[in-house]
DNA sequence: ACCATATTGTTCCATTTGGAACAATATTGC
DNA sequence: GCAATATTGTTCCAAATGGAACAATATGGT
Protein backbone atom coordinates (compact mmCIF):
# COMPACT_ATOMS: atom_id res chain seq x y z
CA UNK A 1 0.00 0.00 0.00
CA UNK A 2 2.40 3.04 -0.07
CA UNK A 3 5.76 2.52 0.12
CA UNK A 4 6.93 5.35 -1.20
CA UNK A 5 8.99 8.53 0.51
CA UNK A 6 7.96 10.42 2.81
CA UNK A 7 8.96 13.59 1.50
CA UNK A 8 8.11 14.13 -1.80
CA UNK A 9 4.28 15.11 -2.44
CA UNK A 10 2.61 17.36 0.04
CA UNK A 11 0.07 15.33 3.64
CA UNK A 12 -2.94 15.55 1.22
CA UNK A 13 -1.57 14.52 -1.75
CA UNK A 14 -0.12 11.70 0.19
CA UNK A 15 -2.96 10.24 2.12
CA UNK A 16 -4.59 10.24 -1.15
CA UNK A 17 -2.13 8.04 -3.10
CA UNK A 18 -2.27 5.81 -0.08
CA UNK A 19 -5.53 4.85 0.07
CA UNK A 20 -5.66 4.98 -3.86
CA UNK A 21 -2.85 2.28 -4.66
CA UNK A 22 -6.00 0.24 -5.63
CA UNK A 23 -3.74 -3.21 -6.35
CA UNK A 24 -3.23 -2.88 -2.34
CA UNK A 25 -5.90 -4.98 -2.06
CA UNK A 26 -5.41 -7.90 -3.88
CA UNK A 27 -2.44 -8.53 -1.33
CA UNK A 28 -4.56 -7.38 2.42
CA UNK A 29 -7.82 -9.23 2.56
CA UNK A 30 -8.69 -12.33 4.19
CA UNK A 31 -9.49 -13.88 0.74
CA UNK A 32 -6.88 -13.42 -1.47
CA UNK A 33 -7.76 -16.09 -3.60
CA UNK A 34 -11.36 -15.61 -3.93
CA UNK A 35 -11.07 -11.71 -4.70
CA UNK A 36 -8.47 -13.14 -7.49
CA UNK A 37 -10.23 -15.50 -8.80
CA UNK A 38 -13.14 -13.25 -9.06
CA UNK A 39 -11.42 -10.29 -10.68
CA UNK A 40 -9.38 -12.45 -13.29
CA UNK A 41 -13.29 -13.93 -14.07
CA UNK A 42 -14.46 -10.47 -14.77
CA UNK A 43 -11.64 -9.51 -16.52
CA UNK A 44 -11.33 -12.70 -18.84
CA UNK A 45 -15.44 -12.96 -19.61
CA UNK A 46 -17.08 -9.51 -19.13
CA UNK A 47 -15.35 -7.50 -22.38
CA UNK A 48 -16.03 -10.19 -24.44
CA UNK A 49 -19.08 -10.75 -23.42
CA UNK A 50 -20.44 -6.80 -23.51
CA UNK A 51 -18.66 -7.49 -27.98
CA UNK A 52 -21.48 -10.34 -27.85
CA UNK A 53 -24.03 -8.68 -27.04
CA UNK A 54 -22.98 -5.43 -29.33
CA UNK A 55 -22.17 -7.78 -31.96
CA UNK A 56 -24.54 -10.54 -31.80
CA UNK A 57 -26.91 -9.71 -29.75
CA UNK A 58 -26.54 -12.25 -27.41
CA UNK A 59 -26.71 -12.55 -23.78
CA UNK A 60 -24.22 -13.93 -21.42
CA UNK A 61 -26.93 -17.04 -20.45
CA UNK A 62 -27.32 -17.05 -24.10
CA UNK A 63 -23.58 -17.57 -25.02
CA UNK A 64 -23.09 -19.68 -22.60
CA UNK A 65 -25.62 -22.37 -23.28
CA UNK A 66 -24.08 -22.03 -26.83
CA UNK A 67 -20.76 -22.84 -25.46
CA UNK A 68 -21.94 -25.76 -23.62
CA UNK A 69 -23.62 -27.40 -26.62
CA UNK A 70 -20.61 -26.69 -28.60
CA UNK A 71 -18.97 -29.11 -26.47
CA UNK A 72 -21.30 -31.60 -25.53
CA UNK A 73 -23.54 -33.16 -28.09
CA UNK A 74 -26.41 -33.35 -25.61
CA UNK A 75 -27.70 -31.79 -22.83
CA UNK A 76 -31.13 -30.55 -20.89
CA UNK A 77 -31.85 -27.31 -19.69
CA UNK A 78 -31.08 -28.50 -16.22
CA UNK A 79 -27.35 -29.75 -17.08
CA UNK A 80 -26.79 -26.17 -18.30
CA UNK A 81 -28.24 -24.92 -15.26
CA UNK A 82 -25.84 -27.14 -13.30
CA UNK A 83 -23.07 -26.31 -15.18
CA UNK A 84 -22.64 -22.41 -15.04
CA UNK A 85 -24.44 -21.81 -11.90
CA UNK A 86 -27.60 -19.79 -13.47
CA UNK A 87 -31.38 -20.43 -12.46
CA UNK A 88 -33.34 -22.47 -14.51
CA UNK A 89 -35.74 -20.29 -15.71
CA UNK A 90 -32.94 -17.79 -17.09
CA UNK A 91 -31.69 -21.21 -19.04
CA UNK A 92 -35.16 -21.68 -19.63
CA UNK A 93 -35.67 -18.28 -21.89
CA UNK A 94 -32.10 -18.48 -23.14
CA UNK A 95 -33.73 -21.60 -24.64
CA UNK A 96 -36.50 -20.17 -26.24
CA UNK A 97 -34.88 -17.24 -27.60
CA UNK A 98 -32.29 -19.56 -29.19
CA UNK A 99 -34.33 -21.95 -30.51
CA UNK A 100 -36.55 -18.85 -32.22
CA UNK A 101 -33.54 -18.14 -33.83
CA UNK A 102 -32.34 -21.94 -35.00
CA UNK A 103 -29.17 -22.04 -32.51
CA UNK A 104 -30.37 -25.12 -31.29
CA UNK A 105 -33.03 -27.67 -31.62
CA UNK A 106 -35.17 -29.82 -28.86
CA UNK A 107 -36.66 -32.75 -28.76
CA UNK A 108 -38.88 -34.64 -25.59
CA UNK A 109 -36.42 -37.24 -23.75
CA UNK A 110 -38.14 -40.52 -24.61
CA UNK A 111 -37.22 -42.13 -21.31
CA UNK A 112 -38.32 -39.15 -19.06
CA UNK A 113 -41.13 -36.97 -19.94
CA UNK A 114 -40.23 -34.09 -17.81
CA UNK A 115 -37.03 -32.68 -19.48
CA UNK A 116 -36.18 -32.28 -23.26
CA UNK A 117 -32.50 -32.84 -25.14
CA UNK A 118 -31.30 -29.46 -26.47
CA UNK A 119 -28.68 -29.92 -29.03
CA UNK A 120 -26.36 -27.07 -31.29
CA UNK A 121 -27.45 -27.31 -34.89
CA UNK A 122 -24.84 -26.10 -37.76
CA UNK A 123 -25.78 -22.39 -37.35
CA UNK A 124 -25.04 -22.62 -33.71
CA UNK A 125 -21.85 -24.06 -34.44
CA UNK A 126 -21.04 -21.51 -37.26
CA UNK A 127 -22.00 -18.58 -34.48
CA UNK A 128 -19.78 -20.08 -31.88
CA UNK A 129 -16.70 -20.11 -34.42
CA UNK A 130 -17.03 -17.04 -35.05
CA UNK A 131 -17.03 -15.79 -31.36
CA UNK A 132 -14.66 -18.49 -29.83
CA UNK A 133 -11.52 -16.43 -30.78
CA UNK A 134 -12.67 -13.30 -29.09
CA UNK A 135 -12.37 -15.33 -25.78
CA UNK A 136 -9.48 -17.13 -27.09
CA UNK A 137 -7.46 -13.89 -27.52
CA UNK A 138 -8.22 -12.24 -24.02
CA UNK A 139 -7.55 -15.47 -22.31
CA UNK A 140 -3.91 -15.21 -24.45
CA UNK A 141 -3.54 -11.59 -23.46
CA UNK A 142 -3.99 -12.03 -19.59
CA UNK A 143 -2.07 -14.75 -19.13
CA UNK A 144 0.53 -13.25 -21.08
CA UNK A 145 2.77 -12.60 -18.50
CA UNK A 146 3.65 -15.70 -17.38
CA UNK A 147 5.60 -17.98 -19.05
CA UNK A 148 5.34 -21.63 -20.47
CA UNK A 149 6.37 -23.37 -17.15
CA UNK A 150 4.20 -21.28 -15.32
CA UNK A 151 0.99 -21.49 -17.45
CA UNK A 152 1.23 -25.31 -17.05
CA UNK A 153 1.56 -24.94 -13.23
CA UNK A 154 -1.69 -22.95 -13.54
CA UNK A 155 -3.42 -25.11 -16.05
CA UNK A 156 -2.99 -28.17 -13.75
CA UNK A 157 -4.19 -26.44 -10.43
CA UNK A 158 -7.05 -25.54 -11.97
CA UNK A 159 -8.07 -28.30 -13.21
CA UNK A 160 -7.39 -29.95 -9.78
CA UNK A 161 -9.87 -27.41 -8.21
CA UNK A 162 -12.42 -27.45 -10.35
CA UNK A 163 -12.64 -31.42 -10.58
CA UNK A 164 -12.35 -31.54 -6.89
CA UNK A 165 -15.44 -29.13 -6.79
CA UNK A 166 -17.55 -30.38 -9.37
CA UNK A 167 -19.36 -33.10 -7.38
CA UNK A 168 -22.43 -33.07 -6.52
CA UNK A 169 -23.91 -29.11 -7.03
CA UNK A 170 -22.81 -26.65 -9.71
CA UNK B 1 -16.78 -36.26 -27.83
CA UNK B 2 -17.46 -39.83 -27.50
CA UNK B 3 -14.31 -42.07 -27.36
CA UNK B 4 -16.00 -45.06 -25.57
CA UNK B 5 -16.00 -48.48 -26.65
CA UNK B 6 -18.52 -49.23 -28.83
CA UNK B 7 -19.94 -52.21 -27.53
CA UNK B 8 -20.98 -52.03 -23.44
CA UNK B 9 -24.08 -50.47 -22.54
CA UNK B 10 -27.44 -50.04 -25.02
CA UNK B 11 -27.00 -47.20 -27.40
CA UNK B 12 -29.30 -44.64 -25.57
CA UNK B 13 -28.09 -45.05 -22.41
CA UNK B 14 -24.74 -45.00 -23.79
CA UNK B 15 -25.12 -41.55 -25.77
CA UNK B 16 -26.80 -40.09 -22.52
CA UNK B 17 -24.08 -40.65 -20.05
CA UNK B 18 -21.57 -39.67 -22.69
CA UNK B 19 -22.90 -36.52 -23.21
CA UNK B 20 -23.93 -36.41 -19.54
CA UNK B 21 -20.62 -36.64 -18.29
CA UNK B 22 -20.34 -32.48 -17.81
CA UNK B 23 -17.18 -32.57 -16.49
CA UNK B 24 -15.37 -33.48 -19.55
CA UNK B 25 -15.83 -29.44 -20.76
CA UNK B 26 -13.41 -28.48 -17.92
CA UNK B 27 -11.30 -30.26 -20.47
CA UNK B 28 -12.44 -29.88 -23.71
CA UNK B 29 -12.71 -26.48 -24.94
CA UNK B 30 -10.85 -23.45 -26.40
CA UNK B 31 -10.20 -21.59 -23.35
CA UNK B 32 -9.80 -24.22 -20.78
CA UNK B 33 -8.31 -21.22 -18.10
CA UNK B 34 -11.40 -18.74 -18.81
CA UNK B 35 -13.57 -21.78 -18.49
CA UNK B 36 -12.24 -22.61 -15.31
CA UNK B 37 -11.66 -19.63 -13.87
CA UNK B 38 -15.21 -18.14 -14.05
CA UNK B 39 -16.47 -21.65 -12.72
CA UNK B 40 -14.45 -21.34 -9.47
CA UNK B 41 -15.47 -17.29 -9.09
CA UNK B 42 -19.29 -18.34 -9.26
CA UNK B 43 -18.26 -21.21 -6.85
CA UNK B 44 -16.59 -19.11 -4.15
CA UNK B 45 -18.83 -16.47 -4.22
CA UNK B 46 -22.55 -17.18 -5.31
CA UNK B 47 -23.60 -19.38 -2.68
CA UNK B 48 -22.03 -16.84 -0.08
CA UNK B 49 -23.74 -13.67 -1.89
CA UNK B 50 -27.00 -15.68 -1.72
CA UNK B 51 -26.43 -15.91 2.35
CA UNK B 52 -25.31 -12.61 2.73
CA UNK B 53 -28.53 -11.08 1.17
CA UNK B 54 -30.71 -13.86 2.94
CA UNK B 55 -29.61 -12.81 6.78
CA UNK B 56 -28.39 -9.23 6.14
CA UNK B 57 -30.18 -8.02 2.71
CA UNK B 58 -26.76 -6.64 1.11
CA UNK B 59 -26.42 -6.93 -2.51
CA UNK B 60 -23.09 -8.37 -4.15
CA UNK B 61 -22.36 -4.41 -4.87
CA UNK B 62 -23.37 -3.18 -1.60
CA UNK B 63 -21.24 -5.59 -0.16
CA UNK B 64 -18.17 -5.37 -2.87
CA UNK B 65 -18.32 -1.83 -1.29
CA UNK B 66 -18.39 -2.64 1.94
CA UNK B 67 -15.46 -5.13 1.61
CA UNK B 68 -13.10 -2.30 -0.86
CA UNK B 69 -13.98 0.18 1.83
CA UNK B 70 -12.63 -2.32 5.06
CA UNK B 71 -8.96 -2.31 3.02
CA UNK B 72 -8.47 0.85 1.47
CA UNK B 73 -9.27 3.77 3.86
CA UNK B 74 -10.48 6.58 1.40
CA UNK B 75 -11.95 5.70 -1.80
CA UNK B 76 -14.16 7.37 -4.46
CA UNK B 77 -17.04 5.94 -6.06
CA UNK B 78 -15.12 5.77 -9.08
CA UNK B 79 -12.16 3.74 -7.85
CA UNK B 80 -14.85 1.33 -6.47
CA UNK B 81 -15.71 1.05 -9.88
CA UNK B 82 -12.69 0.62 -10.96
CA UNK B 83 -11.81 -1.84 -8.61
CA UNK B 84 -14.97 -4.12 -9.12
CA UNK B 85 -15.40 -3.53 -12.51
CA UNK B 86 -19.25 -2.45 -12.22
CA UNK B 87 -20.58 0.34 -13.49
CA UNK B 88 -21.03 3.84 -12.04
CA UNK B 89 -24.61 3.97 -11.26
CA UNK B 90 -24.97 0.53 -9.79
CA UNK B 91 -21.83 1.94 -7.17
CA UNK B 92 -23.60 5.10 -6.97
CA UNK B 93 -26.89 3.38 -5.77
CA UNK B 94 -24.87 1.04 -3.69
CA UNK B 95 -23.21 4.12 -1.99
CA UNK B 96 -26.66 5.87 -1.32
CA UNK B 97 -27.63 2.88 0.37
CA UNK B 98 -25.11 2.22 2.72
CA UNK B 99 -25.39 5.67 3.79
CA UNK B 100 -28.45 5.50 5.05
CA UNK B 101 -27.82 2.27 6.89
CA UNK B 102 -24.79 4.35 8.54
CA UNK B 103 -22.13 1.50 6.86
CA UNK B 104 -19.58 4.57 5.59
CA UNK B 105 -19.82 7.94 5.56
CA UNK B 106 -18.94 10.36 2.56
CA UNK B 107 -17.47 13.68 2.64
CA UNK B 108 -16.59 16.43 -0.12
CA UNK B 109 -13.25 16.28 -1.40
CA UNK B 110 -11.70 19.64 -0.87
CA UNK B 111 -9.11 19.09 -3.92
CA UNK B 112 -11.96 18.08 -6.23
CA UNK B 113 -15.72 19.29 -6.54
CA UNK B 114 -16.80 16.34 -8.18
CA UNK B 115 -16.04 13.09 -6.56
CA UNK B 116 -16.79 12.50 -2.65
CA UNK B 117 -14.53 10.32 -0.44
CA UNK B 118 -15.89 7.51 1.12
CA UNK B 119 -14.81 5.79 4.31
CA UNK B 120 -16.37 2.59 6.26
CA UNK B 121 -17.61 3.42 9.90
CA UNK B 122 -17.19 1.03 12.67
CA UNK B 123 -20.77 -0.18 12.23
CA UNK B 124 -19.74 -1.04 8.37
CA UNK B 125 -16.94 -2.80 10.06
CA UNK B 126 -18.73 -4.62 12.24
CA UNK B 127 -20.98 -5.53 9.39
CA UNK B 128 -17.47 -7.20 7.72
CA UNK B 129 -16.06 -8.18 10.86
CA UNK B 130 -19.04 -10.74 10.72
CA UNK B 131 -19.26 -11.50 6.90
CA UNK B 132 -16.31 -12.10 5.80
CA UNK B 133 -15.37 -15.60 7.47
CA UNK B 134 -18.35 -16.84 5.10
CA UNK B 135 -15.68 -16.08 2.14
CA UNK B 136 -12.92 -17.66 4.38
CA UNK B 137 -14.80 -20.91 4.83
CA UNK B 138 -16.18 -21.26 1.48
CA UNK B 139 -12.60 -20.43 0.28
CA UNK B 140 -10.94 -22.77 2.38
CA UNK B 141 -13.32 -25.93 1.43
CA UNK B 142 -12.73 -25.01 -2.52
CA UNK B 143 -8.98 -25.08 -1.87
CA UNK B 144 -9.00 -28.13 0.11
CA UNK B 145 -7.60 -30.46 -2.77
CA UNK B 146 -4.59 -28.25 -2.26
CA UNK B 147 -1.87 -28.76 -0.41
CA UNK B 148 0.54 -26.34 1.09
CA UNK B 149 2.83 -26.26 -1.76
CA UNK B 150 0.11 -25.82 -4.60
CA UNK B 151 -1.58 -23.42 -2.67
CA UNK B 152 1.61 -21.37 -2.15
CA UNK B 153 2.06 -22.05 -6.21
CA UNK B 154 -1.67 -20.83 -7.04
CA UNK B 155 -1.15 -17.74 -4.94
CA UNK B 156 1.84 -16.86 -6.37
CA UNK B 157 0.34 -17.45 -9.78
CA UNK B 158 -2.70 -15.64 -8.87
CA UNK B 159 -0.66 -12.64 -7.89
CA UNK B 160 1.14 -12.47 -10.92
CA UNK B 161 -1.24 -12.88 -13.32
CA UNK B 162 -3.45 -9.57 -11.58
CA UNK B 163 -0.97 -7.35 -10.78
CA UNK B 164 0.20 -7.91 -14.61
CA UNK B 165 -3.39 -7.26 -15.40
CA UNK B 166 -4.09 -4.12 -12.71
CA UNK B 167 -2.78 -1.44 -15.20
CA UNK B 168 -4.87 0.87 -16.61
CA UNK B 169 -8.16 -0.42 -16.88
CA UNK B 170 -10.05 -2.32 -14.04
C1' DA C 1 -8.58 33.81 -19.83
C1' DC C 2 -11.53 30.99 -22.63
C1' DC C 3 -13.51 27.41 -24.96
C1' DA C 4 -13.50 22.47 -25.99
C1' DT C 5 -13.06 18.17 -23.88
C1' DA C 6 -12.90 14.92 -19.96
C1' DT C 7 -14.40 13.15 -15.56
C1' DT C 8 -17.49 12.33 -11.53
C1' DG C 9 -21.66 11.06 -9.78
C1' DT C 10 -26.65 10.98 -10.54
C1' DT C 11 -31.22 10.10 -12.66
C1' DC C 12 -34.05 7.91 -16.06
C1' DC C 13 -35.65 4.05 -18.29
C1' DA C 14 -35.77 -0.28 -20.72
C1' DT C 15 -34.03 -4.75 -20.11
C1' DT C 16 -32.37 -8.57 -17.41
C1' DT C 17 -32.57 -11.21 -13.55
C1' DG C 18 -33.86 -14.58 -10.21
C1' DG C 19 -37.12 -16.22 -6.45
C1' DA C 20 -41.56 -18.40 -5.91
C1' DA C 21 -45.40 -20.77 -7.34
C1' DC C 22 -46.97 -23.91 -10.70
C1' DA C 23 -48.21 -28.02 -13.94
C1' DA C 24 -46.45 -32.18 -15.67
C1' DT C 25 -43.90 -36.16 -15.02
C1' DA C 26 -40.81 -39.45 -12.08
C1' DT C 27 -39.42 -41.66 -8.06
C1' DT C 28 -39.75 -43.45 -3.52
C1' DG C 29 -41.75 -45.74 0.43
C1' DC C 30 -45.15 -48.41 2.12
C1' DG D 1 -50.38 -50.05 -6.72
C1' DC D 2 -50.81 -45.67 -4.51
C1' DA D 3 -49.92 -41.74 -1.98
C1' DA D 4 -46.15 -38.61 -0.67
C1' DT D 5 -42.16 -36.44 -2.38
C1' DA D 6 -38.85 -34.90 -5.92
C1' DT D 7 -37.54 -33.09 -10.37
C1' DT D 8 -38.00 -30.56 -14.84
C1' DG D 9 -39.19 -26.69 -17.18
C1' DT D 10 -42.29 -22.66 -17.37
C1' DT D 11 -44.70 -18.34 -16.05
C1' DC D 12 -45.25 -14.42 -13.14
C1' DC D 13 -43.61 -10.58 -10.88
C1' DA D 14 -40.75 -7.61 -8.11
C1' DA D 15 -36.12 -6.17 -7.93
C1' DA D 16 -31.57 -5.50 -9.85
C1' DT D 17 -28.98 -4.06 -13.66
C1' DG D 18 -26.62 -1.27 -16.94
C1' DG D 19 -26.58 2.08 -20.98
C1' DA D 20 -27.43 6.85 -22.04
C1' DA D 21 -28.12 11.43 -21.06
C1' DC D 22 -27.24 14.91 -17.77
C1' DA D 23 -25.40 18.68 -14.44
C1' DA D 24 -21.38 20.03 -12.06
C1' DT D 25 -16.67 20.43 -11.92
C1' DA D 26 -11.86 19.94 -13.76
C1' DT D 27 -8.35 19.90 -17.30
C1' DG D 28 -5.94 21.07 -21.46
C1' DG D 29 -4.91 23.75 -25.57
C1' DT D 30 -4.35 28.05 -27.51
Amino acid sequence: MKLEPDNAPPPAATERAQSRDLTAIFERNEVRDTFRISFLANLLVLPVYDEIKREHDLSRGEYLLLFCLSHLAELTAQDVADMTGRPRNSISRAVHRMLRDGYLTRSPDPDDGRQAILRITAKGRRLHTRIVPKFVARETAALSALNSDERKALDRLLAKLVLSNSDGHQ
